[in-house]
DNA sequence: TGTTCGTGGCGAACACCGTTCGGCCCGAAC
DNA sequence: GTTCGGGCCGAACGGTGTTCGCCACGAACA
């Protein structure tokens, strides 16, 4: 029988970064809710049974994109300002690259990342935090607060995205871009709130329109504002 | 033939209101990720296809359940303290609700619940946050904070209470209850921390053992301290 | 009273999923 | 030259969410 010619190159022999990195490739094209161990192998031109040889799970599948995910993220330097600036150009650049590959960043609040990126920017947040002066256990506890900061962000980033992307492509002609995306994509849970009962929740008629608004980046930056605030109001004591 | 006599007392004929509640007994029994539409459906002695008359998803009927956890939970009072005292205890009430539910808070960082009682406790928040003198808009942004917070201290309430429940029941005998539970559950990631290379990550070496304690509910209080003052630091006039 | 009709209930099936077993085959070592 | 070991993977197991289409029953109507 003549060796039928491969389609691609060559056919790459299999390796545990070749899965890994196919995976978080998979994560893009298609969401992370569907990448299933068959899709993954299906792409590499081979069977499920195959990727058990270099992964015990899909659950530590994941957890090696997901740290992969965290890679092209670059510690941010002395020009770049104090501490505190550092440490949110940080803490933004995670939450950028870990919601640019879909709902992966769901892996980090199931169980707690420890691959080598993940721990490379841990390390460096931990290290920005002692540099501002935060007491030793606050830093630890502050990693944590930050960890489930960063993981929610990214989903909602990852679903804003993804909302965007469904609303271009159902309408594949112009459309007025930036504002109508932003609208489309709080628009049912809008119409939720503002459909409520004013008198059994006033408070939630009332501010309705801010509940659903400021999804462009102004919120995020809002919300690791306050967390850093919260921080560096507590005594040093600690409790 | 004979109309075989139910075991159950007279089968409940099957409701909204029933499925519902069986499923979160069974969250509770089994597990969120484990109960899947034909345990539920077995456990109302009927078949998977009866529970789509009244419910239109798994993930409509767990967004359910996330909400009838919700329902217990009580509003703070007058004698309960200011505006702040408050708060802490309400969102306190809404992190045990959902925590003593295995993973169900999970649901509540996928999307966005508006069930009945969800709403309740959230225009509490809100109203709270208000009297404290919060700006609107900041109101709006801490809530989602805030709901960020609660659903991810509730699946680590969660994972806690898993951990003592599978380490309670390993060991039939009796054991050291509350440190040795402590000590167990952060075991794993303890020695992960205690074993990379100092060099590498200098400042996860040095506070390894502040990284995994503090499970107790301290560290829960702490964060949702952080972020109330962080909060309150903000200017009124917000960006 | 007899008949029709609509609807809740559900058995069976579809298309998947994660994971494991067992044997194939190829390359290296003796 | 032969044996051996391990990467590789076809096939299968036991599950999953969801849908289809039929049944049986109770109410409404002639």
């Amino acid at each position: 029988m003549p060796s039928s010619p491969r389609t691609s190159p060559a056919k790459a022999p299999l390796s545990r970064d070749a899965i890994v990195a196919t995976t978080l490739a998979l994560v893009d094209e298609l969401g992370f809710g569907v990448v299933s161990m068959r899709r993954v192998a299906q792409a590499l031109d081979t069977g499920p049974a195959s990727l058990y040889v270099y992964v015990r799970d899909r659950d530590e599948l994941m957890a090696l994109a997901h740290d992969l995910a965290v890679a092209p993220v670059e510690l941010p330097g002395e020009s770049d300002g104090d501490w505190r600036a550092r440490l949110e150009l940080l803490v933004d650049r995670i939450v950028d690259a870990l919601g640019s590959h879909d709902d992966i960043a769901s892996v980090g609040l199931t169980d707690v990342p420890v691959g080598p990126q993940t721990l490379r920017v841990t390390e460096e947040m931990l290290r920005l935090l002692r540099v501002g002066g935060i007491d030793d256990a606050a830093c630890a506890w502050a990693a944590d607060l930050l960890g489930q900061y960063i993981a929610s962000s990214a989903l909602e980033k990852a679903a804003r995205l993804r909302a965007q992307r469904d609303l271009a492509r159902a309408d594949a002609t112009g459309c007025a871009s930036e504002e109508a995306m932003s609208e489309a994509f709080s628009a049912r849970l809008d119409v939720v709130y503002r459909s409520l009962p004013a008198d059994r929740y006033p408070t939630i008629a009332v501010l309705a329109p801010l509940l659903t608004g400021g999804h462009g980046g102004s919120r995020a930056a809002w919300k690791l504002r306050v967390i850093i605030d919260g921080l560096l109001a507590q005594d040093p004591a600690l409790r």
